[in-house]
DNA sequence: CCTCCCTATCGGAGAAGCCGATGGCATGAT
DNA sequence: ATCATGCCATCGGCTTCTCCGATAGGGAGG
C-alpha cells in the first residue's frame, strides 16, 4: 500500500469531495477516483459512499481516518528522524500568547535552555476551539492556551497564571477616579475584540456583572491594534496583564482600580502522547514554559 | 512511499542480505535490491551498507528500522480495524505460564469474562530473553514472565506470586525423610531443564547454596516430560508449585520438607504502549490474570 | 589464482499510475 | 417538465514503475 492512496482518501474526507481534493492534491479527478479504487481494492471494503453531491465515507472509512493520519504523522517522522533532521515539534497558541509571551520562550529554547534535546519548532495561531481540533487530529503535537475548558483527556500542564485587567491611557478620565466604582466604568466607551477570542469571551463575563448597558468603542481582531488605540486614548481594554505590561511598566498605560471582576487565566499546556522523537523537547519545552512566566505571572 | 519497500528493508535487515531477503519475500533478488534503492532515493539517505559477503545497515538506516516496524505495525492494526474484526492481541509467556496457567485464563477470557472488549489473541512461547526482545521489537504486544530482571521501563504489572518448591514421587527415598537436611539432598539426583530456562536459573541459585556435589540426573526442554520424569521416581525435581499443584493434588508429587532455599517467583505482565484497539483488551485480560491466580498463588 | 557468494545493472514484459474526455446521475433552478 | 450544474465512474492512451532473468563486478577464503 502506497501512502499516496491515504493522503488522496484524508483529503477526500477533508474536502468533501473526489473532485476538490484533485484539486487540492494536484492531480487529475480520475486519478483521484482511481487511488480511492485501489485503496478499497487493498482493504477490500469500500472507504467512500459516492453521491451526486459530494462524498462521505462509510463506516470503514471513518474507521480508517485516524490510522490513515498517525500512518502519515509516522511517515514524515520518520523522514525527518531517518535524515538526521532534528525532530518537528508543531505547537499552537493563541494569538496573545503567540505574541507577547512565546518569542522569548523559543528563544531561550533555541539558544539551548531547553537542555541538549532541540527540535524545530513551528507554531500555528488559531482561536482555542481550531486548536484543540488540531491536536486531536494530530495535526497539532501540543497547544498553549488559556482557561481551557473540559473535554480533553490527554495529558496537560499549568504553565502559569495571569489576570485579566482594565487598562487605559493615563490620559484617560477614568485613570483620575479612585476608587473606582462600576457606575463609572458604565459610562465609558469599551475595547473589545471579535466574538469568539477568549478575551471575548473575558469581557462577555465581566460586561454581564456590570450590566449590559456598557458602551462599546470597537471591534477587531488584532490584540496590538486594540492596545494602541488604548494608548491613544479611545477607551478602556480588558486585556490580560501579560500583554500590557510593557505598556504599564513604560507608562503608557494604567491599570484601573476596580475591584470588581478581575477574571482570573490559567495558560495551560496541552499534548499528544505518542510524540517519538519529539517528546523530549516538548517536555523541555513545556518545563521551560513553566519557569518562562513573565512578572506579571504572579497570581496564584 | 509503499509498504513493500520497508517489508523489504526489514527483511533484507533481519536476514542479514538482500539475496536472503528475497528468498523469504518470494521476490527475485534484483527486485529487492530495485526495492532498497528506490527506497533510499526516497528518503535521500543510504540505509544499507552493501559488502560482498552481506548486507548491514547504515546509521541511517538503524534510525529506520523502528520506524519501519512500527509503520507495518500500524498497517496491519489499520487493516484489522477497517475490516471490522477484532483486534490481535499478540502476547508472549514462559512455556510453563503458558501450558499450565494461560490456558484457563484465555478460555475465561474468551467466554466474556475478559469484559465486553475481546480480542483475538495469539500466544508465543519462548524463553524470557527473546519474548523481551520482541515485545521491545514490537513484534510482540505483552508478555507473561518470571521474576523479569530490569531493563524495561515500559508498563507492567505485578500478576501473581508463587514458589519454586522441591518434587519428587511419594514412593522416592527423599521422600520418607522428615526433616529433610540439604546433605540428605546432596546425595539425591535431580532433574533440571536446560542452560537458560527459569526454572534452571533457580536450581542454579538453590545448587549454589547446596554446593557444587548436587548430581543432575537428567536436562531436558520440556517441563512436562521433566514432571513426568519426577512422578515415575527418576529424582527430584525443583520447578514452580503451580505447574506441579494437579500432582500435588493427586498424590503423584510431594514437596519435600525443606526449608532452605524456597525460591520466590513473581509472575508479571508487561506490555507496550500505543496498543491501539488492543489496549482495551489487554487491560482486561491482566485484570483477569489478576483474579486468576491459582489455588497455589499464594505466597504474599 | 580460482571459486564462491553477494550485490548492482541491464533490457524487456507486464502492471500500475496518471491524464483528458466522455457519460451517468442526482440536485436545483427555470 | 426541462435544463443546467456539479459530482463521480469509466475508458483509451501514454508514461512510469515493478518485477524478472541474465549478466557483470567485487571481495573473502581456500
Amino acid at each position: 500500500m502506497d501512502t499516496r492512496q491515504l493522503r488522496a482518501f484524508l483529503a477526500v474526507v477533508e474536502t468533501g469531495g473526489i473532485s476538490a481534493a484533485a484539486e487540492q492534491l494536484g492531480y487529475a479527478q480520475s486519478s483521484v477516483s482511481d487511488q480511492v479504487r485501489t485503496l478499497e481494492r487493498d482493504l477490500g471494503v469500500p472507504v467512500l459512499n459516492r453521491t451526486s453531491v459530494g462524498t462521505v465515507p462509510t463506516e470503514a472509512g471513518q474507521r480508517l481516518l485516524p490510522y490513515a493520519r498517525r500512518l502519515l504523522d509516522l511517515d514524515g517522522e520518520m523522514r525527518r528522524c531517518v535524515s538526521g533532521q532534528r525532530p518537528l515539534l508543531r505547537i499552537g497558541a493563541l494569538q496573545s500568547l503567540a505574541d507577547e509571551w512565546l518569542p522569548e520562550v523559543l528563544t531561550a529554547f533555541d539558544h539551548g535552555a531547553g537542555g541538549p534535546d532541540t527540535a524545530d519548532v513551528t507554531v500555528t495561531v488559531s482561536s482555542r476551539g481550531r486548536l484543540m481540533e488540531e491536536l486531536n487530529d494530530g495535526r497539532l503535537d501540543a497547544v498553549f492556551t488559556l482557561d481551557s475548558g473540559p473535554g480533553y483527556d490527554g495529558p496537560s500542564a499549568v504553565v502559569g497564571y495571569d489576570r485579566v485587567v482594565l487598562v487605559t491611557a493615563p490620559s484617560h478620565p477614568l485613570a483620575a477616579i479612585h476608587p473606582l466604582t462600576l457606575d463609572d466604568v458604565k459610562r465609558s466607551e469599551f475595547l473589545v475584540t471579535e466574538i469568539g477570542c477568549i478575551y471575548r469571551q473575558c469581557f462577555d463575563e465581566f460586561g454581564r456583572d456590570v450590566g449590559p448597558s456598557l458602551k462599546i468603542a470597537m471591534i477587531t481582531g488584532s490584540l496590538n491594534a486594540l492596545r494602541r488605540l488604548a494608548v491613544n486614548g479611545r477607551g478602556a481594554a480588558l486585556l490580560p496583564r501579560f500583554s500590557v505590561q510593557a505598556e504599564l511598566d513604560s507608562g503608557d498605560l494604567v491599570m484601573l482600580d476596580l475591584k470588581e471582576g478581575p477574571v482570573r487565566l490559567t495558560v495551560e499546556a496541552r499534548w499528544r502522547e505518542g510524540l517519538g522523537p519529539a517528546a523530549a523537547p516538548l517536555r523541555a519545552l513545556v518545563e521551560l514554559t513553566q519557569r518562562f512566566s513573565p512578572a506579571s505571572w504572579a497570581m496564584a
